[in-house]
DNA sequence: GATAAATGTGAGCACCGCTCTTGATTTTTG
DNA sequence: CAAAAATCAAGAGCGGTGCTCACATTTATC
C-alpha cells in the first residue's frame, strides 16, 4: 500500500521543478524540461491570484500575462479554467494534508487527546492562513462545473485518513465513549453509513458503523467550526481561538473518552 | 423604529407586486407600478438563473435579456451585480428563515427534543431544495465582494434567533446538558463567546456564556451536517437521511438533556 | 538536412460588467 | 394647460474574460 505517496506536488512553497532528472531514461531534452518550468510557473502564479483574489477572480489572462506570454500560450500547457482550478484544489488538498500530517506527527502516538488537537488546531491554522484555498476545497463548488471527483479523491482523502487512523486508535485503546450517551442510534447509524466501511478507506478498519458514525460527528463539528470562522458565518469574532478551543474540545469527546478511569 | 416589519420580500414565489396600494398617500403613478413590478421581475428571473446555473454564472446581461430589456437597461434598476446579489442572499435568508420558522412552529413549545429536530430538518430539507441559495448564504464568500454585513444582518439573524429561542426555553425549563460532560470549559468558554452575549440578539436573554457556546456547538454540528451533505463532502453518500439523523441527534444533546428523569 | 512534432503569436468570436449619450416618455411643478 | 424635471429605453462603446484557429517558429527525430 500507499505507493511512494503517488504525486503530491504541492507547489505551495517550493517552485524548482526544472533540473530534475527524470526517472531514468534520457535525460530531458531542453524543451521538456522548459515545459516542466512553465507547468510549476503557471501553478505558482496561480496560486498567488487565487491567495490574493480568490478563485471567482482567477484568470488565465492575468496568469499568462504574469508570466509573459500571450494569452493564447497557456492553453498549450492548461486545458481550460476549470482544469487549473481542479489542478489548485488537488494541491491545496495536499497542501492543507502535508500541514496537518505534521502537527499530527509531532504529538505521540498515545496521548490521543493531544493528537485530536493537532489535528484540529493545525486545520484551522492552514483554513485561517489560507482562506481561499480552504474556500476552493470545502466552500461551495465554485462555477457550475464541479471537480471531477476521481482527481481529487485521492488528495481530499488524505486528510481523513488521519482521522480515521486517530479514530482506529482510539478504538483499539477502548478510549471510544458510549454512543448512546452521544446520542446515537445504532441502527439509524449503520443505515446511514453501513455502506461506507466498504470504501477502501474503511475496508481495512474494524471499525463499526456506530464508531464510524462518531468519527463523522466529531469532523463534521471540527470542519464546521473552521468553516464558521472562516467565512466569518457568526460575524466578526472577539476572539475565535477561544470559541475554536470550546468546539474542539466538544468535537473531541465526540470520539476520545476522557483519560479518567 | 422596525417599520412595517422591515420589508421582508422573499420573491421565492409570489411574484405580484404591482398591484399594492402602497403604504398611503398617492395611488403610484403607472411608473411607479412598472418598477415595480420590473424590480420584482428581475429578482424573480435571477432566481431562476440562481437555482439553476448558481450564483457564479449568474449574469446581469442575461437576466435583462429574459426580461427582453435592453442590457444597459437593468442598470436603472440594479446598481451592480454584486447589488443583485446581495439581494438574493437576503432574499435567501427570508426564504430559509420563513420555512425554518413554520416547521418550528408546528411543534409544541414544551417538545423541545422535537422542536429542535423540526429546526433542524427544515433547516436541510430548505438546503436540499435549494442548493445554490444555500450555497449562497452558507457556502464561500461568493467573489473578492462580500455582501454588506449591515444589510444581511437582520435576514441572517432571523433562523439564529429561532435557536436561542428554543436554547432560552431549554434554559428556564433546566434541561439543558452538562457543559462539563460535553467538553466545555467555563473559563474558555467566556472568553470566546463573552462579548457575543452583549450584541442585541442575546442582550436580553438569560443565557451564560456556557450555555450559548452549546447552543453554538449545536448550530455548528447542525450547519456542518448540512453543508456536508449539500456540497457532498464525504463523496456520495448511501443514504443522507441516516446520516443527518445521526448528527441530528448529537447535535441536540449540545442543547438538551434527554427527558428521562 | 529533411520531416514531424511541439511551441509561440496574433487575430478573432462571443460573452461579461459597466458607462455614457441621445431621444422619448412620464411625472411634477408653475 | 404648459413648462420643467425626473425617469426611462436604446444603442454604442470600453476593457475584460474564456477559448479557437491559422500561421510562423523552434526543437526533436529520422
Amino acid at each position: 500500500m500507499e505507493q511512494e505517496a503517488s504525486t503530491q506536488p504541492s507547489t505551495q512553497a517550493s517552485t524548482q521543478a526544472s533540473t530534475i532528472g527524470g526517472e531514468a531514461g534520457r535525460p530531458l531534452g531542453k524543451r521538456a524540461t522548459k515545459r516542466l518550468a512553465v507547468e510549476a510557473d503557471i501553478l505558482r502564479v496561480a496560486r498567488e491570484h487565487l491567495a490574493t483574489d480568490g478563485a471567482a477572480a482567477l484568470s488565465l489572462r492575468a496568469v499568462a500575462r504574469d508570466l509573459g506570454m500571450v494569452s493564447s500560450g497557456i492553453y498549450r500547457y492548461v486545458e481550460s479554467r476549470d482544469e487549473l482550478l481542479t489542478r489548485l484544489i488537488i494541491d491545496s488538498y495536499w497542501s492543507l494534508a502535508s500541514a496537518v500530517r505534521a502537527a499530527h506527527d509531532a504529538v505521540p502516538v498515545d496521548e490521543f487527546d493531544a493528537r485530536w488537537d493537532a489535528l484540529g488546531r493545525a486545520l484551522r491554522a492552514w483554513a485561517l492562513e489560507h482562506p481561499h484555498d480552504f474556500a476552493l476545497i470545502y466552500g461551495s463548488p465554485v462555477p457550475d462545473y464541479e471537480a471531477p471527483a476521481e482527481r481529487t479523491e485521492e488528495a481530499g482523502t488524505a486528510v481523513i485518513a488521519l482521522l480515521v487512523g486517530l479514530l482506529e486508535d482510539v478504538r483499539r485503546a477502548g478510549r471510544l465513549p458510549d454512543p448512546d450517551r452521544l446520542g446515537l442510534v445504532a441502527a439509524r447509524a449503520d443505515g446511514g453509513v453501513g455502506e461506507l466501511l466498504e470504501s477502501p478507506l474503511f475496508a481495512s478498519t474494524g471499525l463499526h458503523a456506530v464508531e464510524l458514525a462518531q468519527g463523522i460527528a466529531a469532523w463534521t463539528l471540527l470542519l464546521g467550526a473552521v468553516t464558521s470562522e472562516v467565512f466569518a458565518q457568526l460575524g466578526p469574532l472577539p476572539d475565535g481561538e477561544a470559541l475554536f478551543d470550546c468546539l474542539l474540545s466538544v468535537s473531541r469527546r465526540c470520539v476520545i473518552e476522557p483519560a479518567g478511569d
